[in-house]
DNA sequence: TAGTGGTCTAGACCACGGT
DNA sequence: CCGTGGTCTAGACCACTAG
């Protein structure tokens, strides 16, 4: 198995844990390559990931530290929901994966070989605490995947279900984002009234199965719960 | 100079100029270090910008290929505006840079040592075509960058006018998403009705000068030209 | 099979931060 | 000054794509 996946993944497990807490430094490059025996290309890899997602930053000189994560929906871009948010959150579906038609409500270019393929969709709503947040429906090419429209999702995440039991990772999303008066549909759902303002996402995930592109279209109440992300270079 | 920014340029001007199109190939690692007298360490460093910035995708096996950057507002994480959109854009000041006051309009959490400086602000109005498609105003140290209430902005763009004139780089940034009902000042530069939906965004930009930090808050009419968003692992 | 990108090793020198 | 992260070299082996 790769080894930074491996140094990324123990760390960030540490700082979930709270061994290294919000200011603490993480042990340094060096110290990494000696104590995982690797190289310090594999331990800057391990760190850019953790850079990336949002965990630390690094200050030239000093070390990487570990900084507050977003109080809120965090890294929208990267993963899904319930890796970003942390606890308190809760899923309910309004419908389980099942044979679906592609819904001209996706808004993102469909593959072309996507649009012959039988389409596999379902629909959860998203809570924090009791405060439903968001709405997602996704879609996604099911000859890919078989089965999963009777598999039970792994910890409640498509995401880690498409990893533990497809071996399929996520390798990237573009989206688009609009601000949208919410429909009478979505303000039911969302507990709002008909024509408040929500955040409408886009999404398209690429993931390491070339085949497999998984559209998805979110409306996020903001109001209590805004959408973070970050960029680092 | 650091070589990798060096390639990076290169070819994102060759793929700006069109000498690479959308769907070409780009010449492979191993031919940039021949060409540049590199290793693929640095050649690598240099991709892997141009994908972060998505000029590119990469295939395994096959090599990297030029894509379609999005019509919308681009990567907003990343720059200012005028570098994601392209052509036909255009901005007017509202308010030239001058001295002001830490705003309580500022989302994000403002450094100690910022709240104790002199603060510089400004604000714009974005045009694409005829349309006016976002508000911003921005507020910063003014301390750090002395002058720049008597500087013409080079190209029309506040981020080039510190790389140029100040050798300071945006390194970074972090960013809070919101859908809220447009007041009526914000209404009324967008020519919208007050109330339509608008998307908020606070941005804090981290740059190349840890003491400046810049706080942005934008107000978008996303209903032509919603703000696109990607990213790759 | 040849060429591509993905991972990794084992070093080197530099710039920055704090002592 | 020392330890930190930032850049870079010069290789190696592997997995994937396509002819």
């Amino acid at each position: 198995m790769k080894k930074y996946i491996k140094v990324r993944d123990k760390l960030k497990k540490q700082i979930q844990l709270g061994e290294f807490k919000v200011g603490d430094l993480l042990p340094s490059e060096h110290t990494l390559c000696r104590t995982f025996s690797i190289t310090r290309t594999t331990a800057r890899k391990a760190l850019d990931e953790l850079l990336k997602e949002g965990f630390i930053e690094k200050q030239h000189g000093k070390g990487s530290v570990v900084i507050e994560r977003r109080q809120s929906l965090g890294l929208l871009s990267v993963k899904g929901f319930s890796e970003a948010v942390g606890e308190n959150v809760r899923t309910t579906f309004l419908q389980k994966p099942k044979v679906d038609n592609w819904s001209d409500e996706i808004f993102s270019k469909i593959n072309s070989s996507d649009s012959r393929a039988q389409c596999v969709s379902f629909e959860r709503v998203r809570f924090v605490g009791d405060f439903p947040v968001m709405i997602g429906k996704n879609w996604f090419n099911g000859n890919i995947i078989p089965g999963i429209t009777e598999t039970e999702f792994v910890e409640g995440s498509f995401f880690k279900t498409l990893s533990n039991r497809y071996l399929i990772e996520v390798t990237g999303s573009s989206s688009e984002l609009r601000a949208e008066a919410a429909s009478e549909r979505v303000a039911k759902l969302l507990k709002i009234e008909t024509g408040t303002p929500i955040l409408h996402i886009s999404l398209k995930f690429k993931t390491s199965n070339p085949k497999l592109a998984i559209y998805s279209e979110l409306h996020c109440n903001t109001s209590k719960f805004p959408i973070g992300s970050s960029y680092f270079m």
